[in-house]
DNA sequence: AATAGTATGTCACTTAAGTAACATGCTATT
DNA sequence: AATAGCATGTTACTTAAGTGACATACTATT
Protein backbone atom coordinates (compact mmCIF):
# COMPACT_ATOMS: atom_id res chain seq x y z
CA UNK A 1 0.00 0.00 0.00
CA UNK A 2 1.38 2.96 -0.91
CA UNK A 3 0.51 5.10 2.38
CA UNK A 4 3.13 3.03 4.26
CA UNK A 5 5.38 5.20 3.13
CA UNK A 6 3.32 8.47 3.88
CA UNK A 7 2.38 7.08 7.25
CA UNK A 8 6.23 6.21 8.22
CA UNK A 9 7.36 9.74 7.30
CA UNK A 10 4.02 11.61 9.21
CA UNK A 11 5.61 9.58 12.06
CA UNK A 12 8.51 11.21 12.15
CA UNK A 13 7.63 14.82 12.18
CA UNK A 14 6.86 16.85 15.44
CA UNK A 15 3.95 18.44 13.99
CA UNK A 16 2.06 14.71 14.07
CA UNK A 17 4.09 13.02 17.50
CA UNK A 18 1.89 11.19 19.65
CA UNK A 19 -0.78 10.51 17.21
CA UNK A 20 -2.49 7.38 16.87
CA UNK A 21 -2.45 4.34 14.16
CA UNK A 22 -6.16 5.07 13.80
CA UNK A 23 -5.74 8.85 12.98
CA UNK A 24 -2.32 7.97 10.72
CA UNK A 25 -4.43 5.83 8.47
CA UNK A 26 -6.97 8.37 8.44
CA UNK A 27 -5.23 11.01 7.53
CA UNK A 28 -2.20 9.43 5.13
CA UNK A 29 -4.95 9.21 2.34
CA UNK A 30 -5.17 12.67 2.49
CA UNK A 31 -1.87 13.40 1.45
CA UNK A 32 -0.03 13.57 -1.67
CA UNK A 33 3.26 13.55 -2.42
CA UNK A 34 5.31 16.31 -4.30
CA UNK A 35 8.33 17.03 -5.71
CA UNK A 36 10.18 20.44 -6.00
CA UNK A 37 13.28 21.30 -7.86
CA UNK A 38 15.96 23.17 -6.81
CA UNK A 39 14.78 26.49 -6.69
CA UNK A 40 11.32 26.18 -7.05
CA UNK A 41 9.14 28.23 -5.00
CA UNK A 42 6.05 27.95 -2.81
CA UNK A 43 4.08 31.21 -2.93
CA UNK A 44 1.70 32.63 -0.43
CA UNK A 45 -1.45 32.20 -2.42
CA UNK A 46 -0.65 28.09 -2.33
CA UNK A 47 0.24 28.16 1.57
CA UNK A 48 -2.76 29.44 2.36
CA UNK A 49 -4.98 26.57 0.32
CA UNK A 50 -2.00 23.74 1.33
CA UNK A 51 -0.53 22.44 4.31
CA UNK A 52 3.25 20.75 3.38
CA UNK A 53 5.51 18.57 5.61
CA UNK A 54 8.90 18.21 4.17
CA UNK A 55 10.31 14.81 4.01
CA UNK A 56 13.62 15.49 2.11
CA UNK A 57 15.45 18.50 1.29
CA UNK A 58 15.79 21.57 2.58
CA UNK A 59 13.37 25.06 2.17
CA UNK A 60 14.10 28.41 2.81
CA UNK A 61 11.11 30.66 4.00
CA UNK A 62 11.51 34.27 3.26
CA UNK A 63 10.13 37.86 2.64
CA UNK A 64 10.86 39.83 -0.43
CA UNK A 65 10.63 43.10 -0.52
CA UNK A 66 9.02 44.15 -3.40
CA UNK A 67 10.94 48.04 -3.61
CA UNK A 68 14.27 46.69 -3.20
CA UNK A 69 15.42 43.77 -4.20
CA UNK A 70 15.70 42.12 -0.60
CA UNK A 71 14.95 39.66 1.55
CA UNK A 72 15.18 38.11 4.46
CA UNK A 73 14.63 34.36 5.61
CA UNK A 74 14.28 33.75 9.35
CA UNK A 75 13.46 30.52 9.14
CA UNK A 76 15.25 27.23 6.98
CA UNK A 77 12.95 24.11 7.63
CA UNK A 78 14.56 20.44 6.70
CA UNK A 79 13.41 16.66 6.77
CA UNK A 80 10.07 16.53 8.93
CA UNK A 81 9.48 19.80 9.41
CA UNK A 82 6.54 21.84 8.49
CA UNK A 83 4.47 24.50 6.76
CA UNK A 84 2.82 27.28 7.34
CA UNK A 85 0.90 26.63 10.43
CA UNK A 86 -0.10 30.69 10.87
CA UNK A 87 -2.37 30.72 7.89
CA UNK A 88 -3.80 27.18 8.82
CA UNK A 89 -4.90 29.13 12.07
CA UNK A 90 -5.77 32.50 10.96
CA UNK A 91 -6.83 31.65 7.33
CA UNK A 92 -5.07 34.90 5.99
CA UNK A 93 -2.05 35.43 3.65
CA UNK A 94 1.29 35.24 4.93
CA UNK A 95 3.49 37.28 2.31
CA UNK A 96 6.23 34.35 2.74
CA UNK A 97 7.99 32.45 -0.12
CA UNK A 98 9.45 28.94 0.37
CA UNK A 99 12.23 28.19 -1.72
CA UNK A 100 13.68 24.76 -2.21
CA UNK A 101 17.66 24.65 -2.01
CA UNK A 102 17.66 21.07 -3.21
CA UNK A 103 15.65 18.75 -4.84
CA UNK A 104 12.75 18.55 -2.26
CA UNK A 105 10.04 15.91 -1.59
CA UNK A 106 7.29 16.83 -0.05
CA UNK A 107 3.75 15.62 1.35
CA UNK A 108 0.83 18.36 0.03
CA UNK A 109 -2.19 18.14 2.28
CA UNK A 110 -5.44 20.70 1.86
CA UNK A 111 -5.15 22.51 4.56
CA UNK A 112 -8.98 22.63 5.57
CA UNK A 113 -7.90 19.11 6.79
CA UNK A 114 -5.47 20.35 9.33
CA UNK A 115 -7.64 22.82 10.15
CA UNK A 116 -10.87 20.57 11.31
CA UNK A 117 -8.35 18.27 12.74
CA UNK A 118 -6.78 20.43 15.20
CA UNK A 119 -10.58 20.66 16.27
CA UNK A 120 -10.86 17.04 16.20
CA UNK A 121 -7.62 16.09 18.00
CA UNK A 122 -6.58 17.95 20.79
CA UNK A 123 -3.20 16.28 21.08
CA UNK A 124 -2.58 17.23 17.35
CA UNK A 125 -3.76 21.00 18.56
CA UNK A 126 -1.26 20.91 21.52
CA UNK A 127 1.30 20.00 19.21
CA UNK A 128 0.43 22.83 17.00
CA UNK A 129 0.47 25.16 19.83
CA UNK A 130 4.30 23.99 20.48
CA UNK A 131 5.50 24.57 17.23
CA UNK A 132 4.11 27.78 17.23
CA UNK A 133 5.05 29.15 19.95
CA UNK A 134 8.94 27.97 18.76
CA UNK A 135 8.73 29.57 15.94
CA UNK A 136 7.88 33.33 17.73
CA UNK A 137 10.84 32.59 20.27
CA UNK A 138 12.92 32.06 16.88
CA UNK A 139 11.41 35.12 15.49
CA UNK A 140 11.70 37.24 18.24
CA UNK A 141 15.63 36.38 18.50
CA UNK A 142 15.87 37.38 15.51
CA UNK A 143 14.41 40.81 15.66
CA UNK A 144 16.54 41.40 18.89
CA UNK A 145 20.03 40.30 17.25
CA UNK A 146 19.04 42.79 14.43
CA UNK A 147 19.12 45.65 16.86
CA UNK A 148 21.35 44.36 19.68
CA UNK A 149 24.27 42.82 17.72
CA UNK A 150 26.27 43.78 14.21
CA UNK A 151 26.41 41.82 11.62
CA UNK A 152 29.46 39.76 11.98
CA UNK A 153 28.19 38.89 15.23
CA UNK A 154 24.96 37.64 14.30
CA UNK A 155 26.83 35.39 11.83
CA UNK A 156 29.30 34.08 13.92
CA UNK A 157 26.19 33.04 16.06
CA UNK A 158 24.42 31.42 12.71
CA UNK A 159 27.53 29.28 12.15
CA UNK A 160 27.43 28.13 15.57
CA UNK A 161 23.70 27.71 15.47
CA UNK A 162 24.31 25.70 12.32
CA UNK A 163 27.22 23.36 14.23
CA UNK A 164 25.22 22.48 17.31
CA UNK A 165 21.80 21.52 14.98
CA UNK A 166 24.59 18.23 14.12
CA UNK A 167 21.67 16.25 13.01
CA UNK A 168 21.20 18.25 10.14
CA UNK A 169 23.61 18.38 7.66
CA UNK A 170 22.47 20.66 5.25
CA UNK A 171 24.13 21.72 1.98
CA UNK A 172 26.30 24.14 1.80
CA UNK A 173 24.36 27.81 2.20
CA UNK A 174 25.25 30.14 -0.30
CA UNK A 175 26.62 33.91 0.92
CA UNK A 176 23.28 35.63 -0.41
CA UNK A 177 21.13 33.15 1.70
CA UNK A 178 23.19 33.64 4.96
CA UNK A 179 22.85 36.93 4.53
CA UNK A 180 19.07 36.79 4.06
CA UNK A 181 19.39 34.89 7.47
CA UNK A 182 21.00 37.50 9.44
CA UNK A 183 19.12 40.45 7.63
CA UNK A 184 22.27 41.70 5.76
CA UNK A 185 23.53 41.59 2.70
CA UNK A 186 25.79 39.53 0.28
CA UNK A 187 28.86 41.57 -0.22
CA UNK A 188 28.80 42.14 4.23
CA UNK A 189 28.61 38.18 4.17
CA UNK A 190 31.37 37.50 2.33
CA UNK A 191 33.61 40.40 4.05
CA UNK A 192 32.82 39.11 7.60
CA UNK A 193 33.37 35.08 6.19
CA UNK A 194 36.68 36.09 5.12
CA UNK A 195 38.26 38.10 8.42
CA UNK A 196 36.80 34.67 10.05
CA UNK A 197 38.79 32.65 7.97
CA UNK A 198 41.47 35.37 8.92
CA UNK A 199 41.19 34.68 12.46
CA UNK A 200 41.39 30.88 12.18
CA UNK A 201 37.64 30.50 13.43
CA UNK A 202 36.49 28.76 10.37
CA UNK A 203 37.58 26.99 7.15
CA UNK A 204 35.98 27.32 3.77
CA UNK A 205 35.82 24.28 2.08
CA UNK A 206 33.68 23.21 -1.03
CA UNK A 207 31.35 20.91 0.83
CA UNK A 208 30.67 23.20 4.00
CA UNK A 209 32.05 26.04 5.90
CA UNK A 210 34.34 24.02 8.73
CA UNK A 211 34.52 25.48 12.09
CA UNK A 212 37.87 25.11 12.99
CA UNK A 213 38.08 27.18 16.28
CA UNK A 214 34.97 26.73 18.04
CA UNK A 215 36.13 28.42 21.47
CA UNK A 216 36.93 30.91 19.33
CA UNK A 217 33.97 31.03 18.10
CA UNK A 218 32.14 30.94 20.96
CA UNK A 219 33.88 33.88 22.04
CA UNK A 220 33.14 35.89 19.07
CA UNK A 221 29.56 35.41 19.71
CA UNK A 222 30.27 36.53 23.08
CA UNK A 223 27.01 37.32 25.28
CA UNK A 224 24.85 36.70 22.77
CA UNK A 225 24.33 32.98 23.19
CA UNK A 226 21.56 31.96 25.66
CA UNK A 227 20.28 35.92 25.36
CA UNK B 1 -19.77 39.82 45.27
CA UNK B 2 -16.60 41.19 44.58
CA UNK B 3 -16.19 38.38 41.42
CA UNK B 4 -18.85 40.40 39.62
CA UNK B 5 -16.56 42.97 38.27
CA UNK B 6 -13.23 40.11 37.59
CA UNK B 7 -16.31 38.41 35.19
CA UNK B 8 -17.40 41.97 33.49
CA UNK B 9 -13.82 42.52 32.82
CA UNK B 10 -12.63 39.01 32.09
CA UNK B 11 -15.89 39.18 29.47
CA UNK B 12 -13.97 42.00 27.51
CA UNK B 13 -10.93 40.51 26.49
CA UNK B 14 -10.42 38.55 23.46
CA UNK B 15 -9.10 36.22 24.89
CA UNK B 16 -11.89 34.81 26.83
CA UNK B 17 -14.29 35.91 24.32
CA UNK B 18 -17.00 33.11 23.65
CA UNK B 19 -16.57 31.36 26.96
CA UNK B 20 -19.98 30.87 28.65
CA UNK B 21 -21.03 32.14 32.42
CA UNK B 22 -20.40 28.98 33.81
CA UNK B 23 -17.04 29.18 32.84
CA UNK B 24 -16.69 32.75 33.94
CA UNK B 25 -18.36 32.01 37.63
CA UNK B 26 -15.17 29.35 38.27
CA UNK B 27 -12.96 31.21 36.73
CA UNK B 28 -13.35 34.54 37.99
CA UNK B 29 -12.63 33.14 41.51
CA UNK B 30 -8.85 32.35 40.75
CA UNK B 31 -7.77 36.05 39.45
CA UNK B 32 -6.71 38.71 41.99
CA UNK B 33 -6.45 41.97 41.36
CA UNK B 34 -3.48 43.77 41.69
CA UNK B 35 -2.11 47.57 40.73
CA UNK B 36 0.84 48.52 38.96
CA UNK B 37 2.52 51.89 39.95
CA UNK B 38 4.05 53.84 36.58
CA UNK B 39 7.27 52.48 35.76
CA UNK B 40 6.89 49.13 37.99
CA UNK B 41 7.87 46.23 36.57
CA UNK B 42 6.90 42.94 36.27
CA UNK B 43 10.21 40.40 34.44
CA UNK B 44 10.57 37.15 32.92
CA UNK B 45 10.50 34.98 36.66
CA UNK B 46 6.97 36.67 37.33
CA UNK B 47 4.90 36.25 33.34
CA UNK B 48 6.30 32.36 33.99
CA UNK B 49 4.55 31.57 37.09
CA UNK B 50 1.78 34.16 36.84
CA UNK B 51 -0.79 35.18 33.98
CA UNK B 52 -2.14 38.97 33.62
CA UNK B 53 -5.38 40.51 32.04
CA UNK B 54 -5.07 44.26 31.98
CA UNK B 55 -7.79 45.98 32.93
CA UNK B 56 -6.43 49.55 33.01
CA UNK B 57 -3.41 51.09 31.66
CA UNK B 58 -0.89 50.99 29.10
CA UNK B 59 2.12 48.59 29.66
CA UNK B 60 5.18 47.86 27.24
CA UNK B 61 6.99 44.71 26.72
CA UNK B 62 10.46 44.86 26.14
CA UNK B 63 14.07 42.88 25.80
CA UNK B 64 16.66 44.24 27.52
CA UNK B 65 20.33 43.81 25.74
CA UNK B 66 22.40 42.98 28.85
CA UNK B 67 25.39 44.24 27.16
CA UNK B 68 24.82 48.10 26.37
CA UNK B 69 21.57 50.06 27.73
CA UNK B 70 19.44 49.38 24.60
CA UNK B 71 16.16 47.59 24.61
CA UNK B 72 13.72 46.90 22.01
CA UNK B 73 9.47 46.88 22.65
CA UNK B 74 7.90 44.99 20.12
CA UNK B 75 4.59 45.33 21.97
CA UNK B 76 2.40 47.64 23.19
CA UNK B 77 -0.64 46.43 25.43
CA UNK B 78 -3.32 48.05 26.58
CA UNK B 79 -7.13 47.34 28.37
CA UNK B 80 -8.10 43.67 28.13
CA UNK B 81 -5.01 42.30 26.55
CA UNK B 82 -3.47 39.45 27.64
CA UNK B 83 0.21 38.31 29.19
CA UNK B 84 2.41 36.69 28.40
CA UNK B 85 1.13 33.45 26.80
CA UNK B 86 3.91 32.39 25.23
CA UNK B 87 5.05 30.86 28.74
CA UNK B 88 1.88 29.51 29.80
CA UNK B 89 2.17 27.01 26.39
CA UNK B 90 5.92 26.09 26.66
CA UNK B 91 6.99 26.98 30.35
CA UNK B 92 9.87 28.43 29.64
CA UNK B 93 10.96 31.88 30.79
CA UNK B 94 10.59 34.57 27.77
CA UNK B 95 12.83 37.36 29.02
CA UNK B 96 10.48 40.60 28.73
CA UNK B 97 10.19 42.77 30.99
CA UNK B 98 6.44 44.30 31.09
CA UNK B 99 6.52 48.18 32.17
CA UNK B 100 3.98 50.03 33.05
CA UNK B 101 3.26 53.04 31.22
CA UNK B 102 0.51 55.13 33.78
CA UNK B 103 -1.16 53.32 36.73
CA UNK B 104 -2.34 50.23 35.68
CA UNK B 105 -4.42 47.75 36.97
CA UNK B 106 -4.02 44.04 36.50
CA UNK B 107 -5.96 40.77 36.92
CA UNK B 108 -3.59 38.25 38.22
CA UNK B 109 -3.82 34.24 37.99
CA UNK B 110 -1.46 31.54 38.42
CA UNK B 111 -0.18 30.37 34.86
CA UNK B 112 -1.58 26.76 35.67
CA UNK B 113 -5.16 27.38 35.42
CA UNK B 114 -4.62 28.56 32.10
CA UNK B 115 -2.80 25.60 30.88
CA UNK B 116 -5.81 23.14 32.49
CA UNK B 117 -8.09 25.48 30.61
CA UNK B 118 -6.69 25.47 27.86
CA UNK B 119 -7.08 21.57 27.52
CA UNK B 120 -10.24 21.39 29.39
CA UNK B 121 -11.93 24.34 27.02
CA UNK B 122 -11.60 23.91 23.39
CA UNK B 123 -12.95 27.78 22.89
CA UNK B 124 -10.03 28.65 24.96
CA UNK B 125 -7.75 26.89 22.77
CA UNK B 126 -8.84 28.48 19.87
CA UNK B 127 -8.67 32.16 21.82
CA UNK B 128 -5.44 31.27 22.33
CA UNK B 129 -4.31 30.08 19.12
CA UNK B 130 -5.62 33.20 17.41
CA UNK B 131 -3.71 35.50 20.18
CA UNK B 132 -0.27 33.53 19.10
CA UNK B 133 -1.02 33.78 15.52
CA UNK B 134 -1.80 37.93 16.15
CA UNK B 135 1.52 37.84 18.28
CA UNK B 136 3.51 36.38 15.69
CA UNK B 137 2.56 38.21 12.38
CA UNK B 138 3.16 41.52 14.77
CA UNK B 139 6.51 39.95 15.55
CA UNK B 140 7.81 39.20 11.80
CA UNK B 141 6.71 42.96 10.75
CA UNK B 142 8.89 44.42 12.87
CA UNK B 143 11.47 42.13 11.82
CA UNK B 144 10.91 43.00 8.08
CA UNK B 145 10.77 46.34 9.05
CA UNK B 146 14.16 46.57 10.43
CA UNK B 147 15.78 45.44 7.94
CA UNK B 148 13.54 47.07 5.06
CA UNK B 149 12.95 50.24 5.61
CA UNK B 150 15.18 53.37 7.48
CA UNK B 151 14.13 54.63 11.08
CA UNK B 152 12.15 57.18 10.01
CA UNK B 153 10.09 55.36 7.93
CA UNK B 154 9.70 52.96 10.82
CA UNK B 155 8.74 56.46 12.70
CA UNK B 156 5.79 57.38 10.29
CA UNK B 157 4.62 54.12 10.11
CA UNK B 158 4.36 53.68 13.91
CA UNK B 159 2.74 57.00 14.21
CA UNK B 160 -0.30 56.08 11.65
CA UNK B 161 -0.53 52.62 13.24
CA UNK B 162 -1.12 54.36 16.13
CA UNK B 163 -3.64 56.77 14.65
CA UNK B 164 -5.53 54.28 13.24
CA UNK B 165 -6.11 52.15 16.43
CA UNK B 166 -8.36 55.05 17.65
CA UNK B 167 -10.02 53.13 20.18
CA UNK B 168 -7.23 53.24 21.98
CA UNK B 169 -6.19 56.76 23.24
CA UNK B 170 -2.56 56.35 24.72
CA UNK B 171 -0.63 58.50 27.12
CA UNK B 172 1.85 60.37 24.97
CA UNK B 173 4.53 58.16 24.11
CA UNK B 174 8.18 59.30 25.56
CA UNK B 175 10.73 59.36 22.32
CA UNK B 176 12.63 56.84 24.33
CA UNK B 177 10.01 54.54 24.09
CA UNK B 178 9.11 55.26 20.22
CA UNK B 179 12.63 54.42 19.77
CA UNK B 180 12.73 51.29 21.26
CA UNK B 181 9.31 50.27 19.49
CA UNK B 182 11.22 51.11 16.07
CA UNK B 183 14.40 49.28 17.51
CA UNK B 184 16.19 52.35 17.09
CA UNK B 185 17.45 55.28 19.66
CA UNK B 186 16.16 57.97 21.38
CA UNK B 187 18.00 61.07 19.60
CA UNK B 188 17.34 59.45 16.03
CA UNK B 189 13.53 59.85 17.16
CA UNK B 190 13.53 63.30 18.14
CA UNK B 191 15.72 64.24 15.45
CA UNK B 192 12.99 62.29 12.87
CA UNK B 193 9.88 63.74 14.93
CA UNK B 194 11.40 67.34 14.12
CA UNK B 195 11.70 66.71 10.53
CA UNK B 196 8.09 65.59 10.14
CA UNK B 197 6.99 69.29 12.06
CA UNK B 198 8.60 70.64 9.41
CA UNK B 199 7.90 68.64 6.55
CA UNK B 200 4.13 69.85 8.29
CA UNK B 201 3.03 66.09 8.48
CA UNK B 202 2.74 66.39 12.72
CA UNK B 203 1.98 68.63 15.29
CA UNK B 204 4.03 67.82 18.90
CA UNK B 205 1.69 68.96 21.29
CA UNK B 206 1.79 68.34 25.16
CA UNK B 207 -0.64 65.85 25.06
CA UNK B 208 0.09 63.37 22.33
CA UNK B 209 1.54 63.63 18.73
CA UNK B 210 -1.20 64.49 16.25
CA UNK B 211 -1.34 63.95 13.00
CA UNK B 212 -1.90 67.06 10.61
CA UNK B 213 -1.72 65.96 7.39
CA UNK B 214 -2.53 62.53 7.23
CA UNK B 215 -2.48 61.91 3.35
CA UNK B 216 1.21 63.32 3.74
CA UNK B 217 1.98 61.07 6.29
CA UNK B 218 0.70 58.10 4.05
CA UNK B 219 2.48 58.77 1.83
CA UNK B 220 5.78 58.86 4.05
CA UNK B 221 5.18 55.20 4.95
CA UNK B 222 4.60 54.49 1.31
CA UNK B 223 4.75 50.69 0.08
CA UNK B 224 4.94 50.01 3.64
CA UNK B 225 1.89 50.01 4.72
CA UNK B 226 -0.12 46.44 4.02
CA UNK B 227 3.16 44.84 3.49
C1' DA C 1 9.16 79.69 44.04
C1' DA C 2 12.97 76.60 44.12
C1' DT C 3 14.64 72.40 43.00
C1' DA C 4 15.41 67.87 41.28
C1' DG C 5 14.48 64.87 37.95
C1' DT C 6 13.14 63.72 33.58
C1' DA C 7 12.16 64.75 28.59
C1' DT C 8 13.49 66.99 24.57
C1' DG C 9 16.47 69.32 21.22
C1' DT C 10 20.87 69.63 18.86
C1' DC C 11 25.34 68.68 17.23
C1' DA C 12 30.00 66.85 16.22
C1' DC C 13 32.02 62.61 15.65
C1' DT C 14 32.51 57.66 14.71
C1' DT C 15 31.23 53.44 12.87
C1' DA C 16 28.44 50.09 10.56
C1' DA C 17 25.98 49.07 6.66
C1' DG C 18 24.62 49.17 2.04
C1' DT C 19 25.35 50.09 -3.15
C1' DA C 20 27.47 49.48 -7.38
C1' DA C 21 30.70 47.82 -10.12
C1' DC C 22 33.92 44.66 -11.59
C1' DA C 23 37.25 40.62 -11.37
C1' DT C 24 37.86 36.03 -10.56
C1' DG C 25 36.60 31.30 -9.79
C1' DC C 26 33.79 27.24 -9.89
C1' DT C 27 30.62 23.90 -11.90
C1' DA C 28 27.20 21.80 -14.63
C1' DT C 29 26.03 21.04 -19.37
C1' DT C 30 26.80 20.35 -23.94
C1' DA D 1 37.31 21.38 -23.67
C1' DA D 2 34.42 25.34 -24.15
C1' DT D 3 30.93 27.90 -22.50
C1' DA D 4 27.31 29.97 -19.76
C1' DG D 5 25.67 30.94 -15.49
C1' DC D 6 26.31 31.49 -10.79
C1' DA D 7 29.05 32.19 -6.60
C1' DT D 8 32.61 34.48 -4.47
C1' DG D 9 36.08 38.11 -3.62
C1' DT D 10 37.27 42.96 -3.42
C1' DT D 11 37.07 47.80 -3.48
C1' DA D 12 35.61 52.79 -3.63
C1' DC D 13 31.88 55.42 -2.43
C1' DT D 14 27.62 56.88 -0.04
C1' DT D 15 24.42 56.93 3.52
C1' DA D 16 22.19 55.61 7.77
C1' DA D 17 22.76 54.84 12.39
C1' DG D 18 24.62 55.19 16.86
C1' DT D 19 27.46 57.59 20.71
C1' DG D 20 28.37 61.07 23.83
C1' DA D 21 27.96 65.34 25.36
C1' DC D 22 25.59 69.30 26.48
C1' DA D 23 21.77 72.86 26.52
C1' DT D 24 17.19 73.74 27.28
C1' DA D 25 12.50 72.88 28.66
C1' DC D 26 9.02 70.90 31.25
C1' DT D 27 6.79 68.85 35.52
C1' DA D 28 6.03 67.10 39.96
C1' DT D 29 7.23 67.78 44.66
C1' DT D 30 8.53 70.17 48.53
Amino acid sequence: MKYKKIITNLKKTFFFSEMDDTFFEMAATHFQEKKLQKLATIDSEETLKYFYVIIEGNIKSSYLNPENARSITPFLLSEYEVFDIVPVIDKKENLMDYTALDTCVLLQIEAHYIRSWIVEYSQLNTNLLQCLSRKFREMEEFSRSLVFYDAKTRLANLLLKQESSSSKIRNKLSHETLSEMIGSVRTIVTRDLQELKKDGIIVDKRAAIIIKNLEKLKERCAKYIGL
